[in-house]
RNA sequence: GCCGGGCUGGUGGAAUGGUAGACACACGGGACUUAAAAUCCCGAGGGCGUAAAGUCCGUGAGGGUUCAAAUCCCUCGUCCGGCACCA
C-alpha cells in the first residue's frame, strides 16, 4: 500500500501555517539569509521551470533555517504586462479581473507545493500600494537628473504596439513575440542607466564572484566598453565640425573616406546646402535606409548602401579633403553617429569602398614583412602589425603606436582619448495600459510637470476595456487624461504611456524586507538588514535584462541614501531549462506536463525529488514519467521501513551509541554511514548546490539500513539514529513525509524546527581502508590493510604481497609511490 | 566571425590528479505468489575466454606533461548558448 500522501500533505500544510513557523523577522542580533527566487508573471499557471526553480529555493531556505539562520523567504507576481492585455481581448475581461484571478490560482498551486515562504511579505506589482513606489523612485530619479525625455528613433514592435528597450530585441525582434523590430521616432522616457556603466561593469569583477561566469562575460559583452579616441574633420561649406569615435586612431593616415548615419543632423543641413534636384535624391535614400526593419540594416551579412554627398570634411592630420558619405551601416546612437573610414583596416569599410570604388590606402602592414597594396587587396587587415604611410609614426608596432598617437594628437588637440560603451538608456516608457503610470502631466502652460509625491500613486483605472492590440483603452477615457497641472493649476493632460515592467522588477526585494510600508517603498532599518540577496535564483535568460536593471536600481538607490548595498545579488544560480521530447516544455509543442495532475497523482514530495534528483541545477533536466515513479517508490520504500518498523524503532530512540562502543564491524560500517552522509549531504546542499548527488547519499543510506539485518538492541539504537538523520536530511526535499515519519517515531517537534544534525568526527574514521597496487600505473591488486598505516610500512606489506611479489619477478624496481590510506604505485623496469 | 560552456555505459548522471561509471532509470536473474502486480535480494562498460582466473581496450579524436589524466596543457572535431556592421 503506497502511503497516504493526499492527507499527509495537506495535513502538514496546515500546521506550517497554524504555527506561522516560516515567518521571519528583522533581528540584528541573528544572523540572516536572504533566499530570493525571481518572481513568476501570473500568466495562468505554474509550469514545470517554475517548480524547478522554487524547489531550489525551498531546499536552501529549509536547510539555512535549520542552520539556525534568520531566513528571509518569500514570493510575489510580476503583475503588469502584455499578456494580461491579449488575454482581456481574448476572454473578454478586465486585465485586472484576469491577472487576480490567475494569482489565486497560482497561489493556490505554491501552496500545494509546501513551499516554505512568509506569504505576509509577498508583494503584487499590479496593486497601487507597490506600484505607487515606482512612481515614486521614479520621481526621485528625476530630481537626481535621471529620468529624461527625448525624441529619438525607438525600437517599435508593431506586433505589440509598443516601443522596447535595446535590452527587449533579440536578434532584431521583439523579445516576446519575434516580430522583426523597426526604428520610429518618437519622444518617450529614458533613465540614464548609461551613468553606471562603468560602475556596473568594475562591480562585475569586484563583487559579483559568486554569479555564474557565463553571466558575469554576457554583462560584460552588454556593457561593452571600448577605449579609443573622438575626433573631428573640419567642414568648411557647411561651417560645421564633425566628430567621430575610433578605437583604431594608429590609422589615422588611411582615412579615404567619412560616413555619417542618415538619422545624423548633419544630414539635414546638408540638404539644406544642396540643389533641390540632389536633396531629393538624398531624401530619397534616406527614407529607403529608415523603411530598413533592423535585421535588414544591422546584420553583419546585409547589404551595405551609400550615398556620396557633395561635401567634403578636412582631415585633422594631413589637412586632406575627405569625401563625406551617408551609409545604412553607421549607427546613429553608437560612438557620435558617424565614422571615419579606414577601409583597410576595417572589414565593414573595405567591403563599402569595394562597392563604391573609394581607394584603400594601408597603413598598417603584417608583422611577416608582407607589404600590403590597396588595389589588391581582397580583405581588410585587422590584425596588430607595423604602421607604415603614416610620416612619424613609421615602424612602430600597432600596440605603442595606439598609445603614441594619441598622446601625440591629443597634445596637438587633434583628438581626445574617450571611452564609449555598448549599454545604452533605458526606454522606459510604453504605449500598453497595463503598467505603473509614468507619474507626469503635460501643462500648456507650465510644460512637462512631474506628479508631486503627495499625489500618489496615480492611480491606473481598473474598470476598463480592452477593445484591440496596441491601442490603449486609457486614451479613451477623458477621467484618467484630463486633470489639472499641479502647478499652475490650470487644465493639463496626464501622460498615457505606462513604464516597463521592468522596473517593477527592479527593487521587488526590498520590498519584500518590509511588506505592507504606507510610508515608504520599505524601512531603512528592514533593506539593511536583510539585503543584499544571499542566493538568488532563476532562469539564465534574463542575464541582459532584469540582472543589469537591479543592479543598477541598486547604485541608484544607494546614491540617494535609501540603501547602503551596491550590488543586490551576492550569489546566483541560473537553473537549466526543463526538457521534454528534446525539446523545452512548452504549450506551443505540446510537450508540457501539468505539476497539479503530476501533484494529484504522486504528490509534492515526490515531484520534488524528483526535479531536484534528475539532474544538477544547472544543468537541463529531461522529464521522465519513469524517473518520477523511481522518486515515488524510493519515498514508499523510505515510508515502508519506518512504518514496518516504527515499535522497535521509538523502543531504541532514548541514546546514542557512540564509536567507540560498537565492537561489530558492521554496525561500526553503519555509524560511519550515518556520520558520512550528514557530512557530504551539508556538503553538497551548501557548499556545492549539487541536490542530485545529496539525494544519491541519502538513496545509499536507505540500502544501508535495509541491508543491515540484525536485531541485537544495538543495532536497533543505531539504525534509528540513522533513521533520524535520514528524516532530517532528506525534510528540506520531501518535507511532509519526513514530518509524518519523525512524528511517526514519536518526536514532538516539528522536523522543519529541528537543528540539522551534525557530523561526529570520531564516526568518520574508518577502521581499514583498500590501498589499490598498481604496477606502472595500472591496477594489479586490492588490498584491505588497517587506515592510517605509515607509508614505509605500507609500501612494505603491499610489497610483500604474493602477488605482487610474482609480477615483480625479475624486474627492477625504479621507485615506488605510496599515498598513505590510498594507493601503492610500483615503477618497474624490463 | 568573436566569446563562453559541454561531449563519460542502453539512459539521467557520479568522480576536479590517485580503484572511471556512485546513485537512479531501463534491462536480466532469483525469492515471495496459484499467477500477476507490488516488494525484497542479486547481476551488469566493451572485447577475447564455457566459466572462473586472467588479459586487453575504454571518459568526442589526436598529441603532450606525470609514477599516475575524465580531471592539467596543445591541436582538431562536434553540439549548445551568448554577442555580432558597436567604428
Amino acid at each position: 500500500m503506497p502511503y497516504d500522501f493526499a492527507n499527509i500533505e495537506q495535513k502538514w500544510q496546515e500546521r506550517w501555517n497554524e504555527s506561522h513557523c516560516f515567518e521571519s523577522h528583522t533581528d540584528p542580533s541573528k544572523e540572516k539569509f536572504f533566499c530570493l527566487e525571481m518572481f513568476p508573471y501570473p500568466s495562468g499557471a505554474l509550469h514545470m521551470g517554475h517548480i524547478r526553480n522554487y524547489s531550489i529555493g525551498d531546499v536552501l531556505a529549509r536547510f539555512l533555517r535549520k542552520n539556525g539562520k534568520n531566513v528571509l523567504y518569500t514570493i510575489g507576481f510580476d503583475s503588469f504586462g502584455m499578456p494580461a492585455e491579449n488575454a482581456a481581448i481574448k476572454y473578454k475581461t478586465r486585465p485586472h479581473d484576469w491577472t487576480l484571478s490567475n494569482i489565486a490560482y497560482m497561489t493556490e498551486q505554491l501552496k500545494r507545493m509546501g513551499y516554505s515562504y512568509d506569504w505576509r511579505r509577498e508583494a503584487i506589482t499590479c496593486l497601487p500600494e507597490y506600484y505607487k513606489w515606482n512612481q515614486w523612485i521614479f520621481l526621485q530619479m528625476y530630481k537626481k537628473g535621471i529620468v529624461f525625455q527625448k525624441e529619438a528613433p525607438v525600437n517599435w514592435c508593431s506586433t505589440c504596439g509598443t516601443v522596447l528597450a535595446n535590452e527587449q530585441v533579440v536578434e532584431g525582434g521583439c523579445w516576446r513575440c519575434g516580430t522583426p523590430v523597426t526604428k520610429k521616432n518618437l519622444k518617450q522616457w529614458f533613465i540614464k542607466i548609461t551613468d553606471y556603466a562603468q560602475e556596473l561593469l568594475d562591480d562585475i569583477e569586484k563583487d559579483l564572484g559568486g554569479w555564474p561566469r557565463r553571466v558575469r562575460i554576457m554583462q560584460t559583452n552588454w556593457i561593452g566598453r571600448s577605449e579609443g579616441a573622438r575626433l573631428s574633420f573640419k567642414i568648411p561649406e557647411l561651417n560645421y565640425e564633425l566628430e567621430a569615435f575610433t578605437t583604431r586612431f594608429d590609422t589615422v593616415y588611411g582615412i579615404t573616406f567619412i560616413a555619417l548615419a542618415p538619422e545624423h543632423e548633419l544630414v539635414k543641413r546638408m540638404k539644406d546646402s544642396m540643389n533641390a534636384e540632389d536633396a531629393q535624391k538624398l531624401s530619397e535614400f534616406v527614407s529607403l535606409v529608415s523603411s530598413q526593419s533592423s535585421i535588414e540594416r544591422s546584420d553583419a551579412g546585409a547589404e551595405k548602401l551609400g550615398f556620396k554627398t557633395p561635401f567634403y570634411g578636412i582631415h585633422p592630420v594631413t589637412g586632406k579633403k575627405i569625401p563625406i558619405w551617408i551609409a545604412n551601416y553607421i549607427l546613429i546612437d553608437y560612438g557620435t553617429g558617424a565614422i571615419m573610414g579606414v577601409p583597410a583596416h576595417d572589414q565593414r569599410d573595405f567591403d563599402f569602398c569595394r562597392k563604391y570604388d573609394i581607394p584603400i590606402i594601408p597603413v598598417i602592414n603584417p608583422s611577416d614583412g608582407t607589404v600590403l597594396d590597396g588595389s589588391t587587396m581582397t580583405h581588410a587587415f585587422e590584425e596588430d602589425g607595423i604602421v607604415c604611410n603614416s610620416e612619424n609614426f613609421n615602424g612602430m608596432k600597432t600596440s605603442d603606436a595606439i598609445k603614441a598617437m594619441i598622446d601625440w594628437g591629443e597634445k596637438e588637440n587633434i583628438c581626445k582619448r574617450e571611452v564609449n560603451f555598448k549599454l545604452r538608456d533605458w526606454l522606459i516608457s510604453r504605449q500598453r495600459y497595463w503598467g505603473t503610470p509614468i507619474p507626469f502631466v503635460y501643462c500648456d502652460k507650465c510644460g512637462v510637470v512631474p506628479v508631486p509625491e503627495d499625489q500618489l500613486p496615480v492611480r491606473l483605472p481598473e474598470d476598463v476595456e480592452v477593445k484591440e492590440v496596441g491601442h490603449s483603452p486609457l486614451l479613451d477615457l477623458p477621467e484618467f487624461l484630463n486633470t489639472t497641472c499641479p502647478h499652475c493649476g490650470g487644465p493639463a493632460r496626464r501622460e498615457a504611456d505606462t513604464m516597463d515592467t521592468f522596473f517593477c522588477s527592479s527593487w521587488y526585494f526590498d520590498r519584500y524586507c518590509s511588506p505592507g510600508d504606507d510610508k515608504a517603498p520599505f524601512e531603512k532599518s528592514d533593506v539593511d538588514y536583510w539585503m543584499p540577496v544571499d542566493q538568488y535564483i532563476g532562469g539564465i535568460e534574463h542575464a541582459c535584462l532584469h540582472l543589469i536593471y537591479a543592479r543598477f536600481f541598486a547604485k541608484f538607490l544607494t546614491d540617494i541614501g535609501l540603501t547602503k548595498y551596491r550590488e543586490p545579488f551576492t550569489r546566483l544560480l541560473t537553473q537549466g531549462m526543463v526538457i521534454k521530447d528534446g525539446a523545452k516544455m512548452s504549450k506551443s509543442l505540446g510537450n508540457t506536463v501539468d505539476p497539479t495532475e503530476m501533484v494529484k497523482k504522486y504528490g509534492a514530495d515526490t515531484i520534488r525529488l524528483f526535479i531536484l534528483f534528475a539532474a544538477p541545477p544547472n544543468n537541463d533536466l529531461e522529464w521522465s514519467d519513469r524517473n518520477v515513479e523511481g522518486a515515488h517508490r524510493f519515498l514508499n520504500r523510505v515510508w515502508r521501513y519506518v512504518e514496518e518498523n516504527a515499535e522497535a524503532l521509538k523502543a531504541h530512540g532514548d541514546k546514542i551509541i557512540p564509536m567507540n562502543a560498537i565492537k561489530d564491524s558492521k554496525l561500526r560500517e553503519l555509524k560511519r554511514k550515518i556520520h558520512t552522509t550528514i557530512r557530504d549531504v551539508t556538503h553538497d546542499i551548501y557548499d556545492e548546490k549539487q541536490f542530485n548527488t545529496a539525494i544519491a547519499r541519502l538513496m545509499e543510506l536507505v540500502n544501508a539500513v535495509y541491508a543491515l539485518n540484525d536485531s541485537s538492541a544495538d543495532s536497533w539504537t543505531l539504525k534509528r539514529e540513522a533513521v533520524d538523520v535520514l528524516l532530517n536530511c532528506l525534510s528540506p526535499f520531501c518535507p511532509h513525509i519526513t514530518e509524518e515519519l519523525w512524528q511517526m517515531l514519536g518526536h514532538q517537534n516539528m522536523l522543519c524546527l529541528e537543528a540539522w544534525p551534525s557530523a561526529d568526527d570520531e564516526s568518520l574514521v574508518k577502521d581499514s581502508v583498500t590501498i589499490v597496487a598498481q604496477i606502472n600505473g595500472k591496477v594489479r591488486g586490492k588490498f584491505e590493510r588497517p587506515a592510517g598505516m605509515e607509508k614505509s610500512e605500507l609500501e612494505r606489506s603491499i610489497m610483500s604481497e604474493k602477488m605482487i611479489q610474482d609480477r615483480l619477478m625479475g624486474h627492477e624496481v625504479v621507485k615506488v609511490i605510496t599515498v598513505p590510506d590510498k594507493l601503492v604505485n610500483i615503477v618497474i623496469k624490463g
